[in-house]
Formats: structure tokens, C-alpha cells, sequence
RNA sequence: CGGGGUGUAGCGCAGUUGGCUAGCGCGCCACGUUCGGGACGUGGAGGCCGGAGGUUCGAGUCCUCUCACCCCGACCA
């Protein structure tokens, strides 16, 4: 059985770092608050990116690309917009550089080289991109423009954390511009639905969709909807966000239409964004203490053959094995690799996959020649068995995918053991102390929400779509409240 | 931006009241023995002790300045 991960916020925070950097997925870099991604962290971001865009696509969206930077009298335009991001911005203020005349071989920034308008690196694209299309759309026929964008954007954070908040991180956002207020909306919901799809379906993370409440709306638009995950330590992790941004954009930057009727109409927008936080989702929702533990769908490796031999002539044997079963299984779309490393051994190279996370291995040894068998141990469960090589292909197409749902059902149960329903303050007190999700009737004022944030750091992780409505009172004021909302400290 | 801390080999660290050729573990390289759960032995490579200035016969160690990073807080659609 896997080990108990320690779910003490210091030990849960440094366990989560060593395990981002020995499992080699990133390192902190040079540069302040940034990471280094490296290719095996890439290399699972791939086939995330990959999936997304399939459902992106498959939803009738297209890719484009934007400028990275935004020029200072664009951003601002969208006041509410420009207000929230203000405090995280880096500015380009200079275009040149020069030497030095007082320290021979450096360089200084060249003061007259300074830009008469500042260039913002963009924290999120609206501004630069709802200026462009104010040039892309007159007529109701320019209608629906359904655009995604993958890109990195920076936003000058106080703290860091790898894959959870860096300063630079990559992303996609999309950004539609719809003919009516009904459209963006089901839009919004839409992208909410593919988001909720791929955790569950490729991260194998459970999500509660929900819709946030104004204190933690995306600054500048009407309504943000979101899917909330819960942690292995108990802590949330909002995990992607799909905004209704009604007509802000479009009045902000006059972006107008001629309708059927030949009436001038403001277009409504909508707005939505996964990250590599969902990188820092995956670790922190499987893995435990041998490692990473990656579901087979976003695995770069799904099954390492791991040979077992002292001679030459038997690892000629073992590969000649090895290959008819790697053709078998790449017949049926598994990705293999064959670990013929003879520089380290068995035991170390069992280390290393469960490390980083290889669903399915398999090892192939003298004894497993002679009884035309081969081992196969599944990271999720770290049990072993030999299996007959006679069929190998089938056997691990089924494991890989009860791989896959067990480790979902295992999340999902997790979850649901950290998920308290409470009445009363003293109760809520005391389940945050436990950690997860607090289900709690809340009287619907910010002053409310502010107030338990305060004293408790608790935040209100959405109002769930279709919520159960339930009379209570609020378990800080006692005044009346219609439904039950998501509570929890969060990432 | 406040409070605290750390900078010594690729990584993690020790280095006493200033003293001799700056150490330890892991990793790395070579050779040999090993190889079904992170092997072992022997030998070896690798340091402007974060930077600048000062005190001193002598500074990793003391002083001043400076830079970087980390932690706690504030901040974080």
C-alpha cells in the first residue's frame, strides 16, 4: 500500500515541492518567481494541451495568437478589468540598452530610449484582443467569433508556487464575441462543461461547477462560473474559470454590430482559461509518497517494460520478447517504453517509474521466460502479479482503464470523506481544522464573506450549479439564507 | 512593502573564541564484483566560501555596504 502523505500544511507544502522537482517535472528557475518547466513536466502538459484543444475544436473553436504586450491606454480600458489586475503588472518601459561609460562591460538602460507609452506584458488577454475585434466585427454575419489562444501571460504575484502560482505561466483563453446575452451565456456554460469533462475524464479529478460569488468574479465580468477540486491535504484548488463578461468588453472598446433588424447593438463576450495549475492539480490530487501517480490518459508513458537479466544472451532473449509486445501494445495505441538501460538496475529503474508515475509496469525476467509470463505492477495500487504474456495487449488495454477509473473513484471518495455539512460557527471552526469542503448556509452579503475570510481564511469556493435550496441561517450572522455554499482555505 | 532567515562543489549541509593544504553525505567519472525493489569496494574529478570594501601578520569566520533567494504576513479574477 502507499504510504500516508503528511497533510500538515508545511510538510504537505514541502512534500508537494521536492516531489515537482525530483519527479522532474520543473524546477524554480533564475528568474524571480518562475519556473523551469522540463521535458518530462512538458511532456504530460502536451497531452493536456492536446485533449483540451481536441474539445475545443470539437466545439467549434479555433486557435489564433495575440500581441504579449498592451499598450497602457488599451489595458486601462476596461476599468474594472485594469483595476484588478493593476498591482500584478511588469511594464516595459525602455527599448534599448547601452553600455556603461562608468562599469566597463555591463550594460544600463538607455534613458532615451524610454517609450512614450508604457507596454504592459499581458496578465490576460481581453484588452489587447477586444481591440482587435472592433475590427473584425460590423455586421450580426461576423457572428459568433469563437477564438482560443495558447500563451503565456505574467502576473507579478507576491508569493510563488511551482505550477500553483508562478509568475509566468502558460495557459489557453478563450475569448468569444456572441450576438445576444442568451448565446455568451450558454457559451460560459459550455466551456464550464468541457473544463468539468476533461478534469474528471483525463485528470481523473473530481470538480464541483459552480458560480462565483462578487467578492471572487473575475474583475470585469458579470458572472464567473468555476470548477473547485479539493486536495489531498484538504485545501481547494479552483482549477478553471469560464466567464459571462456581458457588454463590458465590448462597450469598453466600442465594439458594435448591425443586427437583422439594422439596429447598432453592443456585442456580449465571454472568457475562459485553464492553466498549468492544473499540472499542481494532477500532483496534488494522486500522487503519494513513492511519487507521482499519472492517470493512463495523460501519461507520456503508459507502460515501461523493464528487462531483468544477467547475460548478454538473455537480454537478447528478454528483447526479442519485449518487442513483439511493444508492437502488440503500440497496435492498440499504448505508449511503451522499453527501459534497456544497462548502466542502472532493476530496482532503481522500479524507483524511477513509480517516481514519475508510469501507470503500468511490467518486467520480463528469466523465470517469466521459462513460464511465458511477465510482471505487471499498477502504480495506483502498487500490486503486483505475473500475467501470461499470451494476450498481454488486451489485458493492459482493460487494466490502463480501470487504472483510470479507480483512480477517479478514489478521488471522489476522498473528497466526499472531506466534505462536511455544518449549522453552526462552532462546527465550521472545527471542520476547518480537518480540512476540505464545508458545506454552510451563508446570508448572501460580501460583508459576510469578508468577515469569515478574516477570521478564518475560509473563502467561499462557489455556489454549485443546480444547487439544492435549503432554508437556514448563516452560520456568522443567523440571518436567513436559501441554500448551502462551498467553503474551504483554498490554493 | 513590513518581520524573520539563508547564501561554502551539481544537490543537501558542517566549518568552534579569526590560524596551517576548506570538510562531510548524496550525486558525478574510472575499474572490478554485482543485477527479480533505489548494490558494494577501490581510486578520482569537482570550490574566486554570493559580490564590493574594510580591520588584521593572517578572514569562510569580525565590521560596513550591497545583491540574490527562502519563510511568515499583506497581496493573489
Amino acid at each position: 500500500m502507499s504510504k500516508e502523505i503528511s497533510t500538515r500544511a508545511e510538510d504537505y507544502s514541502k512534500w508537494y515541492n521536492d516531489l515537482v522537482v525530483k519527479a522532474n517535472l520543473a524546477d524554480h528557475s533564475a528568474v524571480r518567481g518562475c519556473m523551469v518547466i522540463k521535458p518530462y513536466g512538458y511532456s504530460i502538459w502536451e497531452k493536456m494541451q492536446a485533449a483540451l484543444d481536441k474539445m475545443f475544436k470539437d466545439t467549434g473553436h479555433v486557435n489564433a495568437y495575440f500581441p504579449l504586450f498592451v499598450p497602457k491606454s488599451l489595458f486601462e480600458a476596461e476599468e474594472k478589468n485594469a483595476e484588478g489586475f493593476a498591482k500584478e503588472c511588469a511594464i516595459v518601459t525602455h527599448y534599448r540598452l547601452k553600455t556603461d561609460p562608468d562599469r566597463p562591460g555591463k550594460l544600463m538602460v538607455d534613458p532615451t530610449a524610454k517609450l512614450e507609452e508604457e507596454l504592459i506584458v499581458r496578465p490576460t488577454s481581453e484588452a489587447i484582443i477586444w481591440n482587435t475585434y472592433k475590427s473584425w466585427i460590423t455586421s450580426y454575419r461576423d457572428l459568433p467569433i469563437l477564438v482560443n489562444q495558447w500563451a503565456n501571460v505574467v502576473r507579478w504575484e507576491m508569493r510563488t508556487r511551482l505550477f500553483l502560482r508562478t509568475a509566468e505561466f502558460l495557459w489557453q483563453e478563450g475569448h468569444t464575441a456572441h450576438a445576444t446575452k442568451a448565446e455568451a451565456i450558454e457559451e460560459t456554460e459550455r466551456m464550464l462543461e468541457v473544463y468539468a469533462h476533461f478534469a474528471e475524464e483525463f485528470l481523473a479529478m473530481p470538480v464541483i461547477k459552480g458560480i462565483k460569488t462578487a467578492n471572487e468574479r473575475f474583475a470585469g465580468a458579470e458572472e464567473t462560473y468555476c470548477i473547485e477540486a479539493l486536495m489531498q491535504d484538504g485545501k481547494a484548488l479552483q482549477a478553471g474559470t469560464s466567464h459571462f463578461l456581458g457588454q463590458n468588453f465590448a462597450k469598453a472598446f466600442d465594439v458594435k454590430y448591425l443586427s437583422k433588424e439594422n439596429k447598432q447593438e453592443f456585442v456580449w463576450a465571454t472568457s475562459w482559461g485553464v492553466s498549468t495549475r492544473l499540472m499542481g492539480a494532477l500532483i496534488m490530487s494522486h500522487s503519494d509518497d513513492n511519487g507521482l501517480v499519472i492517470p493512463p490518459k495523460l501519461a507520456p508513458i503508459q507502460v515501461v517494460i523493464v528487462p531483468i537479466f544477467k547475460t548478454d544472451e538473455e537480454f537478447a532473449r528478454i528483447t526479442e520478447k519485449a518487442n513483439a509486445i511493444i508492437k502488440a501494445l503500440n497496435d492498440k495505441g499504448i505508449s511503451v517504453k522499453f527501459d534497456d538501460r544497462d548502466t542502472y538496475r532493476p530496482g532503481f529503474k522500479f524507483a524511477e517509474h513509480e517516481l514519475r508515475g508510469v501507470p503500468v509496469r511490467m518486467a520480463i525476467g528469466p523465470k517469466d521466460l521459462e513460464n511465458g509470463t511477465v510482471e505487471l505492477a499498477r502504480r495506483d495500487t502498487l500490486e503486483k502479479k505475473p500475467v501470461a504474456m499470451e494476450g498481454i495487449e488486451d489485458y493492459i488495454t482493460a487494466l490502463l482503464d480501470e487504472i483510470q477509473k479507480n483512480l477517479y473513484t478514489r478521488a471522489l471518495e476522498r473528497r466526499d470523506a472531506m466534505t462536511h455539512s455544518v449549522d453552526t460557527w462552532a462546527d465550521f471552526e472545527a471542520a476547518l481544522d480537518k480540512g476540505g469542503f464545508i458545506m454552510a448556509h451563508w446570508d448572501g452579503t460580501p460583508e459576510t464573506e469578508e468577515a469569515i475570510k478574516d477570521k478564518t481564511k475560509a473563502t467561499i469556493r462557489c455556489i454549485p450549479l443546480n444547487n439544492k435550496q435549503e432554508a437556514g441561517t448563516c452560520i456568522l450572522t443567523g440571518k436567513p439564507s436559501a441554500q448551502r455554499v462551498v467553503f474551504a482555505r483554498a490554493y
